[in-house]
Order: C-alpha cells, then structure tokens, then sequence
DNA sequence: ATTTTGCGAAACCAAATAGTTGCATATATA
DNA sequence: TATATATGCAACTATTTGGTTTCGCAAAAT
C-alpha cells in the first residue's frame, strides 16, 4: 500500500470504485460511508487515504467530522488513457460497415 | 492472482497497460513482448494469461508461436464505467460557462 | 468537567500479486 | 532422428494489499 498511487490501481479495487460512485452524488464522512459497506470504518478509511493520496477525493474537516469529496476531474486521465483505443473501435466499426454495405450489393 | 479477475484488475498493473498498448499496434508472442521489458518471457505469459481471462486478448496459435491480439471492445466497459462521471465535468463546465455569462452580464 | 463521538495512525495478519526458476510439451530445423 | 525454439505450467518467494484491532487525539455533547 506503500509505492503505486495512480489512479488505475485506485480504481481497481470494487469497495474503492462504490466508494467513488457514493462520493458522485455527495461529499460524505469516513463514517457514512462506511454504513454502506461491511467493512470497519477503518478500512473505508484506508481507501479513503489511497484515494485522497492520488487525488481523486478531498477531505475538508468540519467540526470534527471530514467530509470526502470526488475530485472527478481526475478520472479524465483514465478517459484520456482510453482514447487511444477508442480510434480501433471505430475501425471496427467502420469495417462492419463495410461489410453490410457489401452484403446490399450483393442483394441488389 | 485467482479469485478476482476485471477489467478494472487488469489495466491496474503498468506492465500490462504496456502490453495492452503494444498489443493495439499489432498482435505479438509472448516472447516479442518480453523483449520490450526487464521481465522474463515467463511474466509477461503470466499478464498474458491474466488478460485472456479477462477477454482483453486473444491467443492464436501459428505454429509453434502463439500470436496475442487485444479485445479491444473489452474496454467498452471501462468507458462505460466512466459515463457517469462525464456528467459530473459537464456540469462543472456549465457551472463554468455560467460564471463567465454572469461575468459579462457585470460587465455590460 | 466528564463522556461520547469521529477520526487517523500503528501494529498485526491472511491472502493476493508479481516475479523467479525449473520443468514438460509441441513444433520447427539440422 | 536429434536438437533448437516457443510456449505454458507448477512450485516457490518477496512484497503488496485489504482487512482487523487497538490506540490517541480533538471536537461535540452531557
């Protein structure tokens, strides 16, 4: 838990990816989340941590509860990381294309 | 390396988004691969085998080489996963594009 | 002032992970 | 046929991971 911090091995673990959907619609505490899981607040906290040290949650104290927010801008990295894949979907596509275009000729 | 076994999991290790990304420009052995790492041919079978599980590649046996191709659809799921966040930067965008209508409106 | 609540940090643990080395097997090549 | 090549698989290892329990501290509530 030490060295890698990306946002790809953030993301990889399934309680980190429902702790940043919970985060999409509301900055929340260690302990409202944790409600969600069942796993300790301790643990949430720990993702908590992974998540905040790669940027993609912000904790701001208030009073003596923290609310997490989702830095969602961060994930445009992954999106960016997907685009160049996106260009061979596309051609995929363009070559089905293609191919039922050939099958009405041969119709016809 | 046996119970989990996503999409998310895979592209988690940089080795393997590595290999992805080599895969993309055309399909290649296990060996052609190592030759790109300091791994053993051994480890990057191992990604390999990770990857063929998880459908974001495909062995095809020529020979005695074994050629990987990549899914490339696989990763349709990733993106898909990141549909619900695009909303969150439009609506930081239109927040944006209102602060700056409002911004003119002061100025005229 | 005392207790409760919310939190992070540290110590510990089991399981997963990424890597290694040493095989066995199948296909080319001499 | 004998050898070289390409590969996967099994066993083993060190490190990372996700979790727990225990603790200390600060802010609220009593």
């Amino acid at each position: 838990m030490e060295t890698r911090r990306d946002v790809f091995q953030a993301i990889a673990d399934p309680t980190r990816r429902a702790i940043i959907i919970l985060l999409a619609t509301q900055a929340m505490t260690p302990n409202a989340l944790a409600e969600h899981f069942q796993t300790s607040r301790q643990a949430v906290s720990k993702h908590l941590r992974i998540l905040t040290e790669c940027h993609l949650a912000k904790p701001e104290q208030k009073g003596r509860e923290i609310f997490y927010t989702l830095e969602a801008e961060k994930m445009k990295e992954i999106d960016k990381w997907l685009t160049q894949f996106r260009k061979i979907w596309e051609t995929r596509f363009s070559q089905l294309d293609n191919v039922l275009a050939n099958l009405k000729k041969q119709k016809k």
